[in-house]
DNA sequence: CTTCAATATAGACATATGTCGAATCAAGAT
DNA sequence: ATCTTGATTCGACATATGTCTATATTGAAG
């Protein structure tokens, strides 16, 4: 294990074509300041959800484009929501950060930890 | 652990819209199938750096494609290139892939966390 | 100085993306 | 049923993006 098992993978050896189009799904839907906005109202909203009416009024955008850029980050596999009444909630789902996360990290931090990807 | 140093900026707190727009220029240049197989090939090369000759093999695409996309990777912050001689070579900034790294990391690193074992 | 090989830039073009207003849907409340 | 409020979908539009060919640039070698 402590030999070439430095680095992400990314860093290890050149990415599958295949993985690279996975993983550029997700990355592209974070490339957009509104969505990475978003995302981090709803990361960081108590409980660890939020509904849409909690974080559109952060932006100057109609409810429509938020809409959109929700479902941007629910197709990319980053977020997820129920409804729930009138309301609709959205939560992160942290596997898929955390591999994004680690796919970019050159030095692992944590030896030890088993990737969370499926 | 502490109370709310649990996390990365993303999910501690709501992103600022300058930090938004800062990052999101990073991750729309991974955004890229393309994008990212070039990262991970200049990345995995000996040395940590590449000619584009090295690389531009391993993909369909004209000679002028490749340069552009390795261009949008350079003005992201991600790489940076030298001439020496005929050829021109890339290589990594390590602390833009570490910082987007970190910025998803749930688990921050640097602080003397909790392992998340399986 | 001319030529050649490796990259980069310019210009063009088809497609994708972000945004909006209008219409639609879902679930309470009257 | 009808109205109201929260959210998604639709259709349109301007702009951005990925790709190409053609042209320019840079440096090395005859």
């Amino acid at each position: 294990m402590a030999d070439g098992e430095c680095c992400s993978p990314l860093i290890r050896e050149p990415l599958s074509a295949e993985w690279a189009g996975d993983l550029s799904v997700m990355f592209k839907a974070l490339g957009d300041p509104v969505r990475l906005r978003l995302l981090s109202l709803v990361a960081s909203h108590a409980g660890g959800e939020a509904c849409v009416c909690d974080i559109s009024d952060s932006f100057d955008l109609s409810q429509p484009t938020i809409s959109h850029h929700l479902k941007v980050l629910r197709q990319a596999g980053l977020l997820d929501c129920e409804r729930r009444g009138t309301w609709v909630y959205y939560w992160v789902i942290p596997a898929a950060l955390q591999q994004l996360s680690s796919v970019l990290s050159a030095a692992d931090p944590t030896a030890d930890t088993t990737l969370v990807t499926a």
